[in-house]
DNA sequence: TGAAACGCGGGAAAAAATCCTGCGGTTTTT
DNA sequence: AAAAACCGCAGGATTTTTTCCCGCGTTTCA
């Protein structure tokens, strides 16, 4: 146990080089031991239930399964089971969805390398452990009501939402759905006030990030 | 110089923990050293003229100046600067753009460790490094005559139609690049029209879809 | 049954995109 | 070595789009 001696690290990251950062980073550290590492989240699986180890550090963008659906399947597999995330992504709904999938913990790109120690001795420890920063804003959109971005849109907002992000322009909007340019502009504009973004870029990149639209 | 003890790494990559990594992994060679850090494209070139390292280690996405602008400026102020490129795209547009910026090697993100180790010591050494298996690819690529569309574009197209598909808006481009906003406005209708496409939405997915940028 | 939300769109002003033009520099060609 | 082509950059002028504010009729629900 992480009590009683080193700390057994399952490292999971589809990136060989990081991998390899991390590892030495971890093990100058004494107390803390890679005992495997997995690429993907299939691997993750398989070796976590070999090797038992005291936490897994998991990257979130896994090919193949995904490193959420990778935590999901080690939870419900031992729900006692330690996941750390370290994510490129530092977007709230990424925490919250690795915390939901079962995560104890997330640290992000921009994280003090120490933050990254730190958080494996506490989650070792049974603890549960994310970025202070992360964890702050975290907090400030909980307070704010938070709810899946798209709920805040009405069914009309979402259609056009849609159409949107395929790529579709406002005029051909208009036009398919038999609207005045007027009012698919306007929809335009509140749409992304609600779901605040600045560009039909990033309006695109959100609906493909949630399966809306395929890319 | 590098054939006359250690080799002096100036690091660059926005994210702290895998600095800190890599350092790890790389000062524990023995011969490597890492005497600069970081963290976005103008420090990397203030911190290159104060050190002089031996080779830049530099990561393409970087806040503010991209990656490719930073290796541009530190290119033109020391024609024989020595870049070797670490990034997470592993598509062979990004490769090209690196070499022609004047990068002299290119890792992946699924590179073995070793391998970025050799990379250092060929790039220190004056030699070219480019990962197996990208370079095949490349070289695959290149006899096919493949004519991805993003081959029509120019370094600096290539750039802000990046940054575009980011969902950045012109102006915060402008203003990252430090160009006129006229200027940029003119590159994304350029961009687009090269693309063939209308709006940024479509341009976003065709980048995601090249995996360009994540969604 | 009254208040709130929704779908729809006009007007006016602001912002952005487009098209054209030009300049200075580098690279390529002849 | 001269000419041509291309690149990066950006201003001017016009058109297009977006945005903000407003109103109206319908639906919803408390």
């Amino acid at each position: 146990m992480a009590s009683s001696g080193v700390i057994r690290v399952l490292l999971v990251d589809d990136h060989a080089v990081v991998r390899a950062g991390f590892k030495t980073l971890l093990e100058n550290q004494g107390d803390i031991d890679v005992v495997a590492e997995a690429k993907n989240g299939e691997s993750a699986c398989r070796q976590f239930a070999e090797c038992d180890p005291d936490i897994v550090i998991m990257d979130l963008s896994l090919p193949g399964i995904g490193g959420l659906e990778a935590i999901r399947r080690i939870v419900a597999r031992q729900s006692a089971a330690r996941v750390l995330v370290f994510s490129m992504h530092e977007d709230t709904a990424f925490v919250e969805k690795a915390l939901q999938a079962g995560a104890r913990g997330y640290i992000g790109k921009s994280s003090a390398p120490v933050v990254m120690v730190e958080a494996v001795r506490q989650i070792a420890g049974g603890n549960v452990y994310i970025d202070p920063d992360i964890a702050q804003r975290l907090a400030f959109k909980k307070t704010k009501g938070d709810k899946l971005p798209f709920d805040a849109l009405t069914t009309r907002e979402f259609e056009i939402f849609c159409l949107l992000a395929e790529g579709s322009s406002v005029n051909d909007i208009a036009e398919r759905l038999s609207l005045s340019y007027k009012t698919v502009a306007n929809y335009s504009t509140q749409i992304k006030s609600k779901l605040e973004v600045g560009t039909p870029a990033e309006l695109a990149r959100l609906a493909i990030r949630h399966g809306l639209v395929s890319a």
